[in-house]
DNA sequence: CCCTTTGTTGACTGATCGGTTCCTAATTTG
DNA sequence: CAAATTAGGAACCGATCAGTCAACAAAGGG
């Protein structure tokens, strides 16, 4: 009962995403919000509560689409080197296409890490980054993919970290010679 | 001439450089900044011209300070690996004390991304400590410290993404563990 | 067909934003 | 000491901030 509402949610929030994404929190507005959302600013209230509620729906909202798809890749991967190297690389060159973007994990633990509900966020999706890395490296030892002697939830900590610094280098303009380079290296940790 | 200034230039900076670490640009306001500086208004001004202006100068301090100092230390190194594991693990720790703080060029890197002058400044100083390390490793390779085989420049661009990978998870609330698996990984990729 | 419920809207709020202005204070130069 | 120059500081600026509210609209239930 009630009137029903105009507007998508879901549609609301993935535009939300995208606006935090790009500005981040402190740089994108409510002004911004109900331009971008196309919404006006009492719904917007009702419908989400704050910008800090919205900020934390988006997030998570973020996780879902982009951490749960490189975990579900991960999970289903044949052959695992080939997959974390065409993921890494995918990632890469999303940063090339568009370094103003980045990842809004990032963006949150680095501008956000005095708000411990983001923090635990993030620290959450890094944690099941982590777990997917690690149950592919343990398929991929089974089969002798890898070498026997590393452990993978190690190797899947070092891949985690260094995964969050080729999103940093790509928003600091590392050029495509150079994130190449690093991944290359980093797969080498492998054998 | 004239009245003469009744701060210091250079302390100011310093602080304003903290401010900034601790808040980023956005969050920090011009009344934290004559409040945490103790100068008012009007002096902040004259002496810095605008907020983004003093956000330079503070970035340039963080660099000469941090930067500098990574750079001098691999360049005087003796024994290249272990003062590599030494600078990794000291910004481990500097983030396990205070995850708030973080990196102030990661920070800079992802918050401003869309600020031409600060992004040249971040790519300028990466560069730096990819050169510092490519030199280091070099060395260490004329005196077989490191496999022969492995290309100096790559090594450094990978320890150099590795590198802020770090600062983000340390962020993200990684623990002790965690972050010193990685760093022990990452510096198996030199074998 | 009214009553309740819920959504929509834009005007409005006090606070704060980055930045300026103007007056006074302190100093050097002549 | 007078003129010139620069710093200090508080009041002030329009703009924008996040958030609220009251009037109105659209639906279902009786």
């Amino acid at each position: 009962m009630g009137r029903p509402r105009t507007f998508d949610i879901d549609a609301a929030v993935d535009r939300a995403m995208e606006l935090f994404w790009r500005q981040g929190f402190e740089g994108t507005s409510t002004e911004d919000l109900v331009e971008g959302l196309g919404i006006a600013r009492g719904s917007l209230y009702k419908a989400f509560g704050s910008k800090e509620q919205l900020y934390a729906m988006a997030l998570r909202r973020y996780c879902e689409r982009h951490a749960t798809g490189l975990i579900e890749m991960l999970d289903r991967a044949e052959q695992v080197r080939p997959a974390i190297r065409a993921a890494l690389l995918e990632l890469a060159e999303a940063d090339l296409a568009d370094p103003e973007l980045g990842c809004l994990l990032v963006n949150a633990a680095t501008e956000r890490s005095a708000h411990q509900d983001t923090v635990r966020q993030v620290s959450r999706t890094m944690s099941q980054i982590e777990s997917a890395l690690a149950g592919a490296l343990e398929r991929a030892q089974a089969r002798g993919d890898i070498a026997a002697d590393k452990k993978p939830r190690e190797l899947a900590q070092f891949l985690t970290t260094f995964l969050q610094g080729l999103r940093v280098m790509g928003k600091a303009r590392a050029d495509r010679a150079f994130l190449n380079n690093a991944v290359e290296v980093a797969l080498g940790a492998l054998d």
